[in-house]
DNA sequence: AAGGCGTGCAACCGCATGTTT
DNA sequence: CAAACATGCGGTTGCACGCCT
Protein backbone atom coordinates (compact mmCIF):
# COMPACT_ATOMS: atom_id res chain seq x y z
CA UNK A 1 0.00 0.00 0.00
CA UNK A 2 1.41 2.94 -1.10
CA UNK A 3 -0.89 5.32 1.40
CA UNK A 4 -2.78 5.34 4.04
CA UNK A 5 -6.81 5.71 3.80
CA UNK A 6 -6.67 9.23 5.18
CA UNK A 7 -4.14 10.20 2.45
CA UNK A 8 -6.48 8.21 0.45
CA UNK A 9 -9.18 10.40 1.37
CA UNK A 10 -7.46 13.60 1.39
CA UNK A 11 -6.80 12.89 -2.31
CA UNK A 12 -2.78 13.26 -1.02
CA UNK A 13 -0.68 10.68 -2.89
CA UNK A 14 2.52 10.06 -0.95
CA UNK A 15 3.59 8.20 -3.55
CA UNK A 16 3.36 7.54 -6.76
CA UNK A 17 -0.07 6.09 -7.67
CA UNK A 18 1.65 3.70 -10.02
CA UNK A 19 3.22 1.71 -7.08
CA UNK A 20 -0.45 0.28 -7.07
CA UNK A 21 -0.78 -3.34 -8.20
CA UNK A 22 -1.06 -3.33 -11.80
CA UNK A 23 -2.57 -5.98 -14.12
CA UNK A 24 -2.52 -6.80 -17.43
CA UNK A 25 -6.25 -7.07 -18.75
CA UNK A 26 -5.00 -10.08 -20.40
CA UNK A 27 -6.32 -8.88 -24.03
CA UNK A 28 -5.91 -5.57 -24.92
CA UNK A 29 -2.36 -5.43 -23.69
CA UNK A 30 -3.74 -2.64 -21.55
CA UNK A 31 -2.31 -2.81 -17.95
CA UNK A 32 -4.99 -2.02 -15.62
CA UNK A 33 -4.92 -0.83 -11.97
CA UNK A 34 -5.91 -2.64 -8.92
CA UNK A 35 -6.41 -1.75 -5.54
CA UNK A 36 -7.18 1.30 -3.90
CA UNK A 37 -9.11 4.36 -5.83
CA UNK A 38 -7.18 7.57 -5.65
CA UNK A 39 -9.00 10.92 -5.71
CA UNK A 40 -7.82 11.68 -9.45
CA UNK A 41 -9.50 8.24 -10.11
CA UNK A 42 -12.48 9.14 -8.57
CA UNK A 43 -13.17 12.45 -10.59
CA UNK A 44 -11.90 10.81 -13.66
CA UNK A 45 -14.94 7.91 -12.99
CA UNK A 46 -17.31 10.52 -11.85
CA UNK A 47 -16.78 12.83 -14.53
CA UNK A 48 -17.32 9.93 -16.88
CA UNK A 49 -20.38 9.24 -15.38
CA UNK A 50 -21.76 12.69 -15.44
CA UNK A 51 -21.01 12.83 -19.09
CA UNK A 52 -21.76 8.77 -20.09
CA UNK A 53 -23.97 7.70 -17.60
CA UNK A 54 -24.00 4.29 -16.16
CA UNK A 55 -23.26 1.52 -17.66
CA UNK A 56 -20.86 -0.01 -20.32
CA UNK A 57 -18.29 -0.02 -17.75
CA UNK A 58 -15.39 -1.82 -19.55
CA UNK A 59 -15.66 1.50 -21.98
CA UNK A 60 -14.47 3.70 -18.98
CA UNK A 61 -11.47 2.50 -19.42
CA UNK A 62 -11.09 3.49 -22.90
CA UNK A 63 -12.76 6.41 -22.79
CA UNK A 64 -11.80 7.67 -19.97
CA UNK A 65 -7.89 6.89 -19.57
CA UNK A 66 -8.79 5.14 -16.41
CA UNK A 67 -6.98 1.87 -15.89
CA UNK A 68 -9.37 0.31 -14.43
CA UNK A 69 -11.01 -2.66 -15.03
CA UNK A 70 -15.19 -2.02 -15.64
CA UNK A 71 -16.12 -3.95 -12.72
CA UNK A 72 -13.81 -2.19 -10.41
CA UNK A 73 -15.31 0.74 -12.05
CA UNK A 74 -18.73 -0.28 -11.71
CA UNK A 75 -18.02 -0.91 -8.12
CA UNK A 76 -16.30 2.18 -7.22
CA UNK A 77 -19.39 4.06 -8.23
CA UNK A 78 -22.08 1.84 -6.95
CA UNK A 79 -20.21 1.44 -3.50
CA UNK A 80 -18.25 5.08 -3.35
CA UNK A 81 -19.12 7.41 -5.95
CA UNK A 82 -22.97 7.44 -6.60
CA UNK A 83 -24.73 10.48 -5.53
CA UNK A 84 -26.74 10.10 -2.07
CA UNK A 85 -24.93 7.28 -0.57
CA UNK A 86 -25.08 7.23 3.14
CA UNK A 87 -21.62 7.23 4.92
CA UNK A 88 -21.53 6.32 8.24
CA UNK A 89 -22.83 3.75 10.85
CA UNK A 90 -25.67 2.36 10.50
CA UNK A 91 -28.36 3.87 12.48
CA UNK A 92 -30.71 2.04 14.58
CA UNK A 93 -33.39 1.62 11.92
CA UNK A 94 -31.07 0.54 9.60
CA UNK A 95 -29.69 -2.07 11.84
CA UNK A 96 -33.04 -2.95 12.93
CA UNK A 97 -34.20 -3.35 9.04
CA UNK A 98 -31.03 -5.59 8.12
CA UNK A 99 -31.84 -7.99 10.64
CA UNK A 100 -35.10 -8.12 9.87
CA UNK A 101 -34.33 -8.43 6.03
CA UNK A 102 -32.00 -10.84 7.15
CA UNK A 103 -34.40 -13.33 8.37
CA UNK A 104 -36.62 -13.09 5.36
CA UNK A 105 -34.20 -12.40 2.39
CA UNK A 106 -30.43 -14.67 4.01
CA UNK A 107 -27.56 -13.11 2.08
CA UNK A 108 -29.03 -11.27 -0.81
CA UNK A 109 -27.34 -7.93 -0.06
CA UNK A 110 -28.57 -6.16 -3.21
CA UNK A 111 -31.84 -6.81 -2.31
CA UNK A 112 -31.75 -5.68 0.73
CA UNK A 113 -30.01 -2.55 -0.31
CA UNK A 114 -32.83 -1.69 -2.25
CA UNK A 115 -34.61 -1.36 1.23
CA UNK A 116 -31.72 0.66 2.54
CA UNK A 117 -31.75 3.54 0.53
CA UNK A 118 -28.96 5.04 0.28
CA UNK A 119 -26.62 1.86 1.87
CA UNK A 120 -24.69 -0.70 -0.77
CA UNK A 121 -25.19 -4.43 -0.45
CA UNK A 122 -21.38 -4.43 0.13
CA UNK A 123 -22.06 -2.00 3.10
CA UNK A 124 -24.56 -4.16 4.54
CA UNK A 125 -22.60 -7.30 3.49
CA UNK A 126 -19.89 -6.02 5.86
CA UNK A 127 -22.43 -4.97 8.58
CA UNK A 128 -23.73 -8.06 8.84
CA UNK A 129 -20.40 -9.83 9.13
CA UNK A 130 -19.35 -7.83 11.64
CA UNK A 131 -22.84 -8.29 13.39
CA UNK A 132 -22.21 -12.08 12.94
CA UNK A 133 -18.66 -12.05 14.00
CA UNK A 134 -20.30 -9.58 17.55
CA UNK A 135 -22.69 -11.92 18.07
CA UNK A 136 -20.32 -14.98 18.12
CA UNK A 137 -18.41 -13.43 20.13
CA UNK A 138 -20.90 -12.64 22.47
CA UNK A 139 -23.12 -15.93 22.02
CA UNK A 140 -25.70 -13.86 21.58
CA UNK A 141 -28.34 -15.08 18.29
CA UNK A 142 -28.32 -13.45 15.26
CA UNK A 143 -32.00 -12.66 15.29
CA UNK A 144 -34.18 -11.18 17.93
CA UNK A 145 -36.86 -14.05 19.03
CA UNK A 146 -39.77 -11.92 17.47
CA UNK A 147 -37.68 -12.26 13.95
CA UNK A 148 -37.25 -15.76 14.58
CA UNK A 149 -40.26 -16.63 15.42
CA UNK A 150 -42.18 -15.06 12.69
CA UNK A 151 -39.93 -16.41 9.95
CA UNK A 152 -40.83 -20.02 11.83
CA UNK A 153 -44.19 -18.79 12.08
CA UNK A 154 -44.30 -18.49 8.74
CA UNK A 155 -42.70 -20.95 7.39
CA UNK A 156 -44.65 -23.49 9.22
CA UNK A 157 -47.78 -21.86 8.31
CA UNK A 158 -46.94 -22.13 4.63
CA UNK A 159 -45.86 -25.98 5.17
CA UNK A 160 -48.91 -26.98 7.32
CA UNK A 161 -51.56 -25.30 5.65
CA UNK A 162 -50.42 -24.03 1.88
CA UNK A 163 -49.17 -27.31 1.53
CA UNK A 164 -46.38 -26.32 -0.20
CA UNK A 165 -48.16 -24.10 -2.65
CA UNK A 166 -45.97 -21.04 -1.65
CA UNK A 167 -44.62 -19.91 -4.70
CA UNK A 168 -40.80 -19.42 -5.46
CA UNK A 169 -40.28 -16.19 -4.60
CA UNK A 170 -41.56 -16.98 -1.05
CA UNK A 171 -39.20 -14.49 1.02
CA UNK A 172 -39.43 -16.96 3.89
CA UNK A 173 -38.60 -20.01 2.59
CA UNK A 174 -35.15 -20.30 2.03
CA UNK A 175 -34.38 -18.92 5.27
CA UNK A 176 -36.96 -20.65 7.17
CA UNK A 177 -34.44 -23.56 7.98
CA UNK A 178 -31.56 -21.65 8.61
CA UNK A 179 -33.15 -19.48 11.27
CA UNK A 180 -33.19 -22.26 13.97
CA UNK A 181 -29.42 -21.42 13.78
CA UNK A 182 -30.27 -18.71 15.73
CA UNK A 183 -31.73 -21.31 18.34
CA UNK A 184 -28.92 -23.13 18.28
CA UNK A 185 -26.33 -20.60 18.55
CA UNK A 186 -27.84 -19.61 21.98
CA UNK A 187 -28.38 -22.70 23.46
CA UNK A 188 -25.19 -23.24 22.49
CA UNK A 189 -24.24 -20.53 24.23
CA UNK A 190 -26.05 -21.44 27.45
CA UNK A 191 -24.78 -24.70 27.59
CA UNK A 192 -21.61 -23.10 28.43
CA UNK A 193 -22.93 -21.86 31.43
CA UNK A 194 -25.42 -24.41 32.34
CA UNK A 195 -24.62 -26.18 35.45
CA UNK A 196 -25.23 -30.06 33.77
CA UNK A 197 -22.32 -29.34 31.38
CA UNK A 198 -19.37 -30.37 33.44
CA UNK A 199 -21.27 -33.64 34.05
CA UNK A 200 -21.28 -34.61 30.41
CA UNK A 201 -18.72 -37.11 30.48
CA UNK A 202 -16.21 -35.75 27.55
CA UNK A 203 -17.04 -31.95 27.13
CA UNK A 204 -15.08 -31.74 24.03
CA UNK A 205 -16.85 -34.36 22.36
CA UNK A 206 -20.38 -33.06 23.55
CA UNK A 207 -19.11 -29.75 21.75
CA UNK A 208 -18.66 -31.32 18.56
CA UNK A 209 -21.63 -33.04 18.89
CA UNK A 210 -23.30 -29.49 19.43
CA UNK A 211 -21.23 -28.40 16.06
CA UNK A 212 -23.11 -31.55 14.88
CA UNK A 213 -26.41 -30.10 16.36
CA UNK A 214 -26.18 -26.77 15.36
CA UNK A 215 -25.05 -26.82 12.09
CA UNK A 216 -27.89 -30.12 11.29
CA UNK A 217 -30.58 -29.63 12.99
CA UNK A 218 -30.27 -25.82 12.30
CA UNK A 219 -29.36 -26.39 8.73
CA UNK A 220 -31.11 -28.98 7.11
CA UNK A 221 -31.82 -27.24 4.46
CA UNK A 222 -28.86 -26.04 2.74
CA UNK A 223 -28.23 -21.83 3.59
CA UNK A 224 -30.01 -19.81 1.04
CA UNK A 225 -26.94 -19.28 -1.32
CA UNK A 226 -26.99 -23.16 -1.85
CA UNK A 227 -30.26 -23.70 -2.49
CA UNK A 228 -30.03 -20.59 -5.00
CA UNK A 229 -27.18 -21.99 -6.25
CA UNK A 230 -28.95 -25.82 -6.89
CA UNK A 231 -31.62 -24.21 -8.21
CA UNK A 232 -29.70 -23.02 -10.69
CA UNK A 233 -28.03 -25.83 -11.23
CA UNK A 234 -30.95 -28.31 -11.61
CA UNK A 235 -32.01 -28.99 -15.00
CA UNK A 236 -35.76 -29.93 -14.09
CA UNK A 237 -37.91 -29.90 -10.86
CA UNK A 238 -38.63 -33.23 -9.21
CA UNK A 239 -42.13 -34.06 -11.25
CA UNK A 240 -43.99 -34.68 -7.87
CA UNK A 241 -42.85 -33.67 -4.38
CA UNK A 242 -45.11 -32.60 -1.17
CA UNK A 243 -44.84 -30.64 1.33
CA UNK A 244 -43.52 -26.76 1.22
CA UNK A 245 -40.02 -27.64 1.80
CA UNK A 246 -39.72 -29.44 -1.12
CA UNK A 247 -41.26 -26.60 -2.58
CA UNK A 248 -39.41 -24.79 -1.63
CA UNK A 249 -36.08 -26.13 -2.44
CA UNK A 250 -37.17 -28.38 -5.40
CA UNK A 251 -33.91 -30.35 -4.93
CA UNK A 252 -34.74 -31.16 -1.46
CA UNK A 253 -35.63 -34.89 -2.41
CA UNK A 254 -31.96 -35.28 -2.81
CA UNK A 255 -31.16 -33.30 0.17
CA UNK A 256 -33.34 -35.59 2.43
CA UNK A 257 -31.79 -38.47 0.81
CA UNK A 258 -29.23 -36.86 2.66
CA UNK A 259 -29.89 -35.70 5.57
CA UNK A 260 -29.64 -39.13 7.84
CA UNK A 261 -26.29 -39.40 6.04
CA UNK A 262 -25.23 -35.78 7.20
CA UNK A 263 -26.34 -35.98 10.65
CA UNK A 264 -24.90 -39.54 11.23
CA UNK A 265 -22.14 -38.02 10.37
CA UNK A 266 -22.46 -35.07 12.37
CA UNK A 267 -22.21 -37.76 15.23
CA UNK A 268 -19.49 -38.94 13.78
CA UNK A 269 -21.50 -41.98 12.92
CA UNK A 270 -20.39 -43.72 9.84
CA UNK A 271 -23.04 -43.83 7.01
CA UNK A 272 -23.38 -47.36 5.76
CA UNK A 273 -24.59 -45.38 2.61
CA UNK A 274 -21.54 -44.04 1.84
CA UNK A 275 -19.78 -44.42 -1.17
CA UNK A 276 -17.10 -42.30 -1.72
CA UNK A 277 -14.31 -42.67 0.75
CA UNK A 278 -12.57 -39.40 0.04
CA UNK A 279 -15.70 -37.64 0.87
CA UNK A 280 -16.01 -39.34 3.67
CA UNK A 281 -12.61 -39.41 5.02
CA UNK A 282 -12.82 -35.25 4.17
CA UNK A 283 -15.81 -34.87 6.97
CA UNK A 284 -15.22 -34.36 10.37
CA UNK A 285 -17.63 -34.14 13.34
CA UNK A 286 -20.21 -32.03 12.27
CA UNK A 287 -18.30 -30.74 9.64
CA UNK A 288 -19.68 -31.48 6.22
CA UNK A 289 -20.09 -29.94 2.76
CA UNK A 290 -23.17 -27.81 2.86
CA UNK A 291 -23.41 -27.30 6.17
CA UNK A 292 -23.75 -23.87 7.56
CA UNK A 293 -20.68 -23.65 9.07
CA UNK A 294 -18.95 -23.25 5.70
CA UNK A 295 -21.36 -22.92 2.97
CA UNK A 296 -22.61 -20.13 4.15
CA UNK A 297 -19.51 -18.45 4.14
CA UNK A 298 -20.05 -16.04 6.45
CA UNK A 299 -21.88 -17.30 9.36
CA UNK A 300 -20.63 -20.56 11.09
CA UNK A 301 -23.71 -21.77 13.22
CA UNK A 302 -21.37 -24.11 14.79
CA UNK A 303 -18.70 -21.24 15.66
CA UNK A 304 -19.90 -19.30 18.74
CA UNK A 305 -19.89 -21.38 21.73
CA UNK A 306 -17.32 -23.22 20.62
CA UNK A 307 -14.31 -20.75 20.34
CA UNK A 308 -12.68 -19.04 23.47
CA UNK A 309 -14.71 -15.82 23.41
CA UNK A 310 -13.17 -12.63 24.10
CA UNK A 311 -15.47 -11.91 27.05
CA UNK A 312 -16.98 -8.57 25.83
CA UNK A 313 -20.60 -6.84 24.98
CA UNK A 314 -21.40 -7.46 21.50
CA UNK A 315 -20.38 -3.88 21.09
CA UNK A 316 -19.70 -0.70 22.53
CA UNK A 317 -20.33 1.15 18.99
CA UNK A 318 -23.61 -0.56 19.03
CA UNK A 319 -24.64 -1.48 22.52
CA UNK A 320 -27.86 0.14 22.84
CA UNK A 321 -29.18 -1.12 19.38
CA UNK A 322 -27.54 -4.67 19.64
CA UNK A 323 -28.54 -5.13 23.26
CA UNK A 324 -31.12 -2.78 24.10
CA UNK A 325 -33.20 -3.74 20.09
CA UNK A 326 -33.34 -7.38 21.24
CA UNK A 327 -35.53 -8.65 23.27
CA UNK A 328 -33.68 -11.40 24.77
CA UNK A 329 -31.47 -8.91 26.40
CA UNK A 330 -32.47 -6.12 26.39
CA UNK A 331 -30.58 -5.38 29.88
CA UNK A 332 -30.71 -2.61 31.86
CA UNK A 333 -27.90 -0.42 31.72
CA UNK A 334 -26.78 -1.78 35.78
CA UNK A 335 -26.99 -5.15 34.20
CA UNK A 336 -24.56 -4.84 31.35
CA UNK A 337 -22.59 -2.96 33.98
CA UNK A 338 -22.51 -5.74 36.01
CA UNK A 339 -21.85 -8.02 33.09
CA UNK A 340 -19.18 -5.67 32.62
CA UNK A 341 -17.39 -5.93 36.06
CA UNK A 342 -18.31 -10.19 35.54
CA UNK A 343 -16.04 -9.87 32.66
CA UNK A 344 -13.64 -8.00 33.64
CA UNK A 345 -13.06 -9.75 37.03
CA UNK A 346 -14.73 -13.32 36.52
CA UNK A 347 -14.79 -15.50 39.65
CA UNK A 348 -13.01 -18.21 40.49
CA UNK A 349 -15.58 -20.51 41.84
CA UNK A 350 -16.10 -23.39 42.20
CA UNK A 351 -17.35 -23.37 38.45
CA UNK A 352 -13.42 -24.37 38.06
CA UNK A 353 -14.48 -27.52 36.59
CA UNK A 354 -16.89 -26.43 34.32
CA UNK A 355 -14.73 -23.67 33.15
CA UNK A 356 -11.89 -26.35 32.82
CA UNK A 357 -14.01 -28.64 30.92
CA UNK A 358 -15.91 -25.80 28.77
CA UNK A 359 -13.45 -22.96 27.91
CA UNK A 360 -15.75 -21.16 26.46
CA UNK A 361 -17.79 -20.34 29.27
CA UNK A 362 -17.27 -16.77 28.76
CA UNK A 363 -19.21 -15.89 32.03
CA UNK A 364 -20.72 -13.24 30.58
CA UNK A 365 -23.83 -15.60 29.88
CA UNK A 366 -24.02 -16.68 33.17
CA UNK A 367 -24.13 -13.50 34.08
CA UNK A 368 -27.36 -12.65 32.09
CA UNK A 369 -28.06 -16.04 33.05
CA UNK A 370 -28.25 -14.81 37.11
CA UNK A 371 -30.29 -11.67 35.64
CA UNK A 372 -32.25 -13.21 33.79
CA UNK A 373 -33.84 -15.41 36.89
CA UNK A 374 -34.31 -12.02 38.51
CA UNK A 375 -35.77 -9.82 35.42
CA UNK A 376 -37.90 -13.25 34.97
CA UNK A 377 -39.25 -13.33 38.79
CA UNK A 378 -39.91 -9.45 38.13
CA UNK A 379 -41.41 -10.01 34.67
CA UNK A 380 -43.86 -12.42 36.06
CA UNK A 381 -45.54 -10.10 38.36
CA UNK A 382 -45.55 -7.62 35.47
CA UNK A 383 -47.11 -9.60 32.60
CA UNK A 384 -49.12 -12.94 31.98
CA UNK A 385 -46.73 -14.80 30.21
CA UNK A 386 -49.70 -16.83 27.80
CA UNK A 387 -50.71 -13.38 26.43
CA UNK A 388 -48.62 -11.12 23.54
CA UNK A 389 -48.71 -7.65 25.60
CA UNK A 390 -47.39 -5.81 22.35
CA UNK A 391 -47.13 -2.49 24.35
CA UNK A 392 -45.07 -2.93 27.34
CA UNK A 393 -43.08 -5.19 25.20
CA UNK A 394 -42.61 -2.57 22.64
CA UNK A 395 -39.24 -1.48 24.37
CA UNK A 396 -37.69 -4.84 24.32
CA UNK A 397 -39.34 -5.45 20.67
CA UNK A 398 -38.06 -2.87 18.85
CA UNK A 399 -38.08 -5.13 16.02
CA UNK A 400 -41.26 -6.38 16.33
CA UNK A 401 -43.91 -5.93 14.09
CA UNK A 402 -46.22 -3.12 15.82
CA UNK A 403 -46.79 0.18 14.51
CA UNK A 404 -44.36 1.94 16.05
CA UNK A 405 -41.78 -0.20 14.38
CA UNK A 406 -38.80 1.81 13.77
CA UNK A 407 -37.83 0.33 10.74
CA UNK A 408 -41.55 1.14 9.95
CA UNK A 409 -40.46 4.54 10.38
CA UNK A 410 -37.52 4.38 8.22
CA UNK A 411 -38.68 3.05 5.16
CA UNK A 412 -42.46 3.67 5.24
CA UNK A 413 -45.31 4.92 7.47
CA UNK A 414 -47.93 2.38 6.02
CA UNK A 415 -47.14 0.15 8.85
CA UNK A 416 -44.88 -2.74 7.26
CA UNK A 417 -41.43 -2.38 6.59
CA UNK A 418 -41.41 -4.28 3.87
CA UNK A 419 -44.60 -3.79 2.09
CA UNK A 420 -43.61 -1.30 0.13
CA UNK A 421 -41.85 -1.06 -3.33
CA UNK A 422 -37.67 -0.32 -2.11
CA UNK A 423 -37.13 3.09 -2.53
CA UNK A 424 -35.91 4.18 -5.51
CA UNK A 425 -32.68 6.20 -4.62
CA UNK A 426 -33.11 10.07 -5.54
CA UNK A 427 -29.93 10.46 -7.50
CA UNK A 428 -29.63 13.48 -9.17
CA UNK A 429 -27.76 11.57 -12.05
CA UNK A 430 -30.78 10.75 -14.45
CA UNK A 431 -29.09 7.78 -15.37
CA UNK A 432 -29.22 6.13 -12.49
CA UNK A 433 -31.48 2.95 -12.74
CA UNK A 434 -33.86 1.89 -10.15
CA UNK A 435 -33.70 -0.57 -7.91
CA UNK A 436 -35.01 -3.65 -9.52
CA UNK A 437 -38.99 -4.43 -9.49
CA UNK A 438 -38.42 -7.59 -7.50
CA UNK A 439 -38.02 -6.26 -4.40
CA UNK A 440 -41.05 -6.27 -4.08
CA UNK A 441 -41.97 -8.39 -1.23
CA UNK A 442 -44.38 -10.65 -1.50
CA UNK A 443 -47.94 -10.82 0.68
CA UNK A 444 -46.73 -13.11 3.18
CA UNK A 445 -45.09 -10.28 4.39
CA UNK A 446 -47.14 -7.77 4.64
CA UNK A 447 -49.59 -10.36 6.57
CA UNK A 448 -47.05 -10.66 9.54
CA UNK A 449 -48.99 -11.56 12.66
CA UNK A 450 -48.12 -10.61 15.73
CA UNK A 451 -45.90 -12.64 17.38
CA UNK A 452 -45.97 -14.06 20.89
CA UNK A 453 -42.68 -13.90 22.43
CA UNK A 454 -43.68 -14.25 26.35
CA UNK A 455 -41.69 -17.62 27.48
CA UNK A 456 -38.73 -17.63 24.81
CA UNK A 457 -36.44 -14.83 26.23
CA UNK A 458 -37.38 -16.40 30.09
CA UNK A 459 -37.01 -20.03 28.29
CA UNK A 460 -34.08 -19.04 26.80
CA UNK A 461 -32.34 -17.66 29.48
CA UNK A 462 -33.40 -19.37 32.47
CA UNK A 463 -30.41 -21.14 33.89
CA UNK A 464 -32.60 -23.82 35.30
CA UNK A 465 -34.65 -24.38 32.00
CA UNK A 466 -32.51 -27.43 31.28
CA UNK A 467 -32.50 -28.76 35.16
CA UNK A 468 -36.43 -28.39 35.61
CA UNK A 469 -37.65 -29.73 32.79
CA UNK A 470 -35.40 -31.89 30.65
CA UNK A 471 -31.95 -34.01 31.03
CA UNK A 472 -29.83 -36.08 28.97
CA UNK A 473 -32.79 -38.74 28.95
CA UNK A 474 -35.37 -37.25 27.30
CA UNK A 475 -36.31 -39.20 24.53
CA UNK A 476 -35.39 -39.24 21.04
CA UNK A 477 -38.41 -38.89 19.60
CA UNK A 478 -38.79 -35.66 21.20
CA UNK A 479 -35.96 -34.25 19.09
CA UNK A 480 -37.57 -35.87 16.02
CA UNK A 481 -41.13 -34.99 16.90
CA UNK A 482 -39.53 -31.37 16.68
CA UNK A 483 -37.92 -31.97 13.67
CA UNK A 484 -41.28 -33.30 12.15
CA UNK A 485 -42.63 -29.91 13.37
CA UNK A 486 -40.49 -28.37 11.60
CA UNK A 487 -39.36 -30.34 8.55
CA UNK A 488 -42.31 -32.27 8.20
CA UNK A 489 -43.41 -35.79 8.47
CA UNK A 490 -41.81 -37.37 5.74
CA UNK A 491 -38.48 -35.86 6.67
CA UNK A 492 -38.39 -36.82 10.01
CA UNK A 493 -39.20 -40.21 9.54
CA UNK A 494 -35.68 -40.45 8.77
CA UNK A 495 -34.76 -39.10 11.43
CA UNK A 496 -36.81 -41.14 13.52
CA UNK A 497 -35.37 -44.63 11.70
CA UNK A 498 -32.39 -43.30 12.12
CA UNK A 499 -32.25 -42.25 16.08
CA UNK A 500 -33.66 -46.09 15.90
CA UNK A 501 -31.12 -47.61 14.30
CA UNK A 502 -28.59 -46.12 15.59
CA UNK A 503 -26.28 -45.66 18.97
CA UNK A 504 -26.05 -41.76 19.19
CA UNK A 505 -25.26 -40.85 22.28
CA UNK A 506 -27.87 -39.89 25.49
CA UNK A 507 -25.84 -36.26 25.35
CA UNK A 508 -26.41 -35.62 21.97
CA UNK A 509 -30.03 -36.29 21.57
CA UNK A 510 -30.51 -34.36 25.11
CA UNK A 511 -28.80 -31.24 23.59
CA UNK A 512 -31.23 -31.46 20.97
CA UNK A 513 -34.13 -32.08 22.56
CA UNK A 514 -33.34 -29.70 25.21
CA UNK A 515 -32.88 -26.73 22.23
CA UNK A 516 -36.32 -27.86 20.57
CA UNK A 517 -38.74 -28.63 23.74
CA UNK A 518 -37.29 -25.38 25.38
CA UNK A 519 -38.73 -23.42 22.34
CA UNK A 520 -41.31 -21.53 23.54
CA UNK A 521 -45.03 -22.99 23.23
CA UNK A 522 -45.84 -20.64 20.14
CA UNK A 523 -43.30 -22.48 18.49
CA UNK A 524 -43.96 -25.86 19.65
CA UNK A 525 -46.42 -26.55 16.49
CA UNK A 526 -48.81 -28.85 16.46
CA UNK A 527 -48.20 -32.60 14.77
CA UNK A 528 -49.26 -32.17 11.46
CA UNK A 529 -52.20 -34.34 10.78
C1' DA B 1 6.42 3.91 23.58
C1' DA B 2 6.06 -0.05 20.94
C1' DG B 3 4.37 -4.16 19.36
C1' DG B 4 0.49 -7.35 18.92
C1' DC B 5 -3.99 -8.10 17.86
C1' DG B 6 -8.74 -7.49 16.55
C1' DT B 7 -11.98 -4.92 13.83
C1' DG B 8 -14.00 -2.68 9.99
C1' DC B 9 -13.87 -1.43 5.42
C1' DA B 10 -12.62 -1.27 0.56
C1' DA B 11 -11.66 -3.86 -3.15
C1' DC B 12 -11.05 -8.06 -5.70
C1' DC B 13 -12.45 -12.58 -7.42
C1' DG B 14 -15.27 -16.10 -9.25
C1' DC B 15 -19.49 -17.32 -10.76
C1' DA B 16 -24.18 -16.74 -12.53
C1' DT B 17 -27.31 -14.40 -15.25
C1' DG B 18 -28.82 -11.37 -18.79
C1' DT B 19 -28.06 -9.21 -23.21
C1' DT B 20 -26.16 -8.63 -27.62
C1' DT B 21 -24.16 -10.16 -31.81
C1' DC C 1 -28.75 -21.13 -31.39
C1' DA C 2 -24.42 -20.29 -29.62
C1' DA C 3 -20.69 -17.48 -28.44
C1' DA C 4 -19.20 -13.24 -26.64
C1' DC C 5 -19.85 -9.62 -23.80
C1' DA C 6 -21.76 -6.97 -19.91
C1' DT C 7 -23.56 -6.79 -15.57
C1' DG C 8 -24.71 -8.21 -10.97
C1' DC C 9 -24.05 -10.75 -6.86
C1' DG C 10 -22.01 -13.02 -2.97
C1' DG C 11 -17.83 -14.43 -0.77
C1' DT C 12 -13.23 -13.51 0.40
C1' DT C 13 -9.09 -11.00 1.22
C1' DG C 14 -5.85 -7.45 2.44
C1' DC C 15 -4.89 -3.41 4.76
C1' DA C 16 -5.35 0.64 7.80
C1' DC C 17 -6.72 1.87 12.12
C1' DG C 18 -7.47 1.72 16.94
C1' DC C 19 -7.23 -0.59 21.21
C1' DC C 20 -4.81 -3.26 24.50
C1' DT C 21 -0.96 -5.02 26.93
Amino acid sequence: MSHTRNEREGGILYKDQTESLLIDDGNSGVVLKKGPWTSAEDAILIDYVKKHGEGNWNAVQKHSGLFRCGKSCRLRWANHLRPNLKKGAFTREEEQLVVELHAKMGNKWARMAGYLPGRTDNEIKNYWNTRIKRCQRAGLPLYPPEVFLQALQESHSINAVNGGDEGPHGILQNNSYEIPDVIFDSLKASQNALPYVPELPDISTSSMLMKGLGSQYCSFLPPTIHCQKRLREATAFPPSYTGAVKNECPLFEQFQDDISEKAARSFGLSFPMETDPTTKNSLQFGVFPGSHTFSNGNFSASEPALEVMKLELPSLQYSETELGSWGTFSCPQPILDSVDAFIKSPPSTSRAESDSLSPHNSGLLDAVLQESKTLKSAKNHASDKSSNSATPKEPLSPLGHSATSHSSECISASGSSLDVQPPTETFTESHVKPPPADHVLTAEIENEAPIQLDGWCDTLLASNWLEQDYGYHKDQAIMTDSMATLLGNDVSSEYRNMAAGTSISNQAWALGSCAWNNMPAVCQMPELP
